[in-house]
DNA sequence: CTGTAATTTCAGAAATTACTGAAAATTCAG
DNA sequence: CTGAATTTTCAGTAATTTCTGAAATTACAG
């Protein structure tokens, strides 16, 4: 049988339903995708709905949740007519998704409305003062979106080695400032 | 007086306050945020609620929660009763702080939770492989803090570098790259 | 002090969001 | 096809969150 509720695992699940509900994620499908994440074995609807005791409506709609942000992955068990839900078992893997679909349906838009509105020329010096507020927003939006872009090429291996050594990574910035301050622009 | 909600600055306000809903702000302190960022002069707090058409009492508690989260400055004028309040003028300052703070508040508890969890002994295959996935998670989620916490000591002078410099960052991490595969660990 | 201006608190109303059960739709073995 | 198993939809309810107005508190000029 599959994963049963240990109170370890049962605290991840209630603390990661937490958090999720703090960054715009329901609750429950946050506790749904914690327990995917920790289970071994791929999970049907119904189990989902018996081991956290929700509705199997309820379970329904936040698989279709996860899955519109490509989250989760479908698969069918041979000789078993159930549908079987599963995590990357990368969690690498899993935060990536997590920043590209956020970039996709917040960062992008935000930039181009702002983009939009920075098209209008200002009629007053409350407006120019906003536009010039708005244009620092978009481009520092702008470029953290860049950065994370290239932090997100790395694969898991590569990222692995980085772990491993450690904040060694304020090395890497130290170069970065040295080649900054010789760099003429 | 005090800055007038012209239709591009509204959209701006109606924007952001949509986007802070659905990053957890409350969508009201999301607009009174941004109309202070937007604002060139300080604000009271019954100018807020005018202009943006909440009831006082709305604006009182808003602005105690963006307190809370550090972000904006309150100020007294002289020969005014009032208190105004403003955000930083730089952009990349506020950011900063909501960083810390949203690290403080979710990121830490997080990190402090998985550390305790982990801390058991597993008692069965199951618990066994979720302390592994909590292990990884708790490991990229350090890393992933431990990256932007360099990325914060950045001041705004060199932060508008990098900006200017516009996606050359692609060569930073080239660079980063390169020494990565020839460190040896 | 006193009185007025300003701010905060808080109980309840309003609005939003989440959840459920029943019914509809889909899937697929036979 | 048929019908049982499974999943989805959705209208209504429950729960949560947000917002307000009235009252309480605080701040301070005179």
């Amino acid at each position: 049988m599959s994963i049963t509720l240990t109170p370890m695992i049962q605290a991840c699940i209630l603390h990661f339903g937490e958090m999720g509900s703090r960054w715009g994620i329901n609750r429950t499908v946050g506790q749904m995708y914690a327990l995917l994440v920790l289970s071994p074995e791929p999970l049907s609807a119904d189990h989902i709905a018996d081991t956290l005791g929700f509705s199997r409506s309820n379970v329904s709609m936040g698989l279709k949740e996860l899955q519109s942000w490509e989250l989760v992955r479908l698969q069918h068990l041979p000789g078993d007519r159930k549908e079987y839900y599963s995590a990357p078992a990368d969690v690498w893997e899993i935060a990536k998704t997590l920043i590209e679909q956020r970039r996709k349906r917040e960062i992008d838009p935000t930039l181009s409305t702002l983009r939009g509105l920075l098209m209008n020329k200002p009629a007053s010096p409350d407006e120019q003062y906003a536009q010039q507020r708005m244009q620092e927003m978009h481009d520092l939006i702008e470029m953290l979106t860049l950065w994370t872009t290239e932090i997100q090429r790395l694969d898991s291996d590569r990222l692995q080695k980085l772990l491993k050594l450690g904040n060694s990574i304020g090395k890497v910035l130290d170069m970065k400032d040295k080649w900054l301050s010789t760099a003429k622009h």
